[in-house]
DNA sequence: ATAAAAAAGTGTTATAAAGTGCGTTAAAAG
DNA sequence: CTTTTAACGCACTTTATAACACTTTTTTAT
């Protein structure tokens, strides 16, 4: 599930994924999406059901005194929204209003759908451009040092 | 699979291999074909699936919050485009037009297609023949310091 | 507390655009 | 001259999206 996608987003906040990706979704027999915030940068990351359980047991697992875990846990964990997801189906999915805020997709009626192989992310189109050639935002976070416990972790 | 081919490419943004290298392709079993974008320069990738599993599933695997390194997986992997392909019929392959538009290829119906062993390049014309005279282009990306995590990989 | 109104969420349909398949013609190679 | 390959054109199929209708939930006013 890889490759770039602009797509559009209705007046309820729904999109639906491309045509292109429903053989992967059936294969993998997945009947959950997860979405929620990218730790780093205005974007939202979308998990497989599957993947996502993988993921959050990891990392709700990890000692959550270490003030970056913590702040990885909340990001991550504490702003996930589960969505029934049909392959066969219109594999229509809705973003809630807080995500969208945070992706900076209140007004847009169009956004970019990314696919990274085991997951997804979304952007509003004028933050990826800029992002892509080389522009920084302002809201970017860097020069995390990493706890050793997340190092061998990929988000 | 070598050597330079100046081929058209079709009013549906469609390519086909030349035939020379169809014995290849059956040979090596292949029924997708990856293309993406070029982190260097305004050109593209062409891989065989098989090559390509290699390739996205060691990119996709190192760890995300390293811009270096996130920067690539979103090139590589978030414009990655995957094909159908038979090898024993036209073989055939559409480039969307975000990659045209990468690789200046927008309103061209001739392209440069390269073969460089086990994957291939394609290029705009101009912009290709600057190259083999010596020129640079505008849109080179040069002087990445690359991280220990990539140094062993080759795209 | 209840009813009415508004908002949020779900599902269906119609239509234009994008993508696919295939036959035909033109060009090149043997 | 025959065979193979490349390029083109057309018809068909699939996909994306906007518009609409309906249901459920939440808010507001009495």
């Amino acid at each position: 599930m890889f490759g770039f996608n602009n797509i559009s987003i209705d007046k309820k906040s729904r999109f639906s994924f491309p045509a292109k990706y429903r053989d992967a979704f059936i294969n993998s027999n997945e009947n959950q999406i997860v979405i929620t915030k990218d730790p780093q940068y205005p974007s939202l990351k979308v998990y497989l059901g599957s993947e996502w359980d993988q993921i959050s047991t990891k990392l709700s697992s990890l000692q959550g005194l270490d003030p970056i875990v913590r702040n990885l846990q909340w990001t991550i964990l504490g702003n996930a929204s589960v969505c029934d997801f049909e392959p066969k189906g219109r594999m229509q999915v809705l973003i809630s209003a807080d995500l969208k805020k945070y992706a900076q997709i209140e007004e847009a009626n169009r956004i970019c759908l990314i696919g990274m192989g085991n997951k997804f992310e979304i952007w509003n189109q004028e933050n990826w451009e800029q992002r892509q050639t080389g522009g920084s935002l302002a809201t970017e976070i860097l020069d995390i040092v990493l706890p050793e416990s997340i190092k061998d972790m990929s988000f």
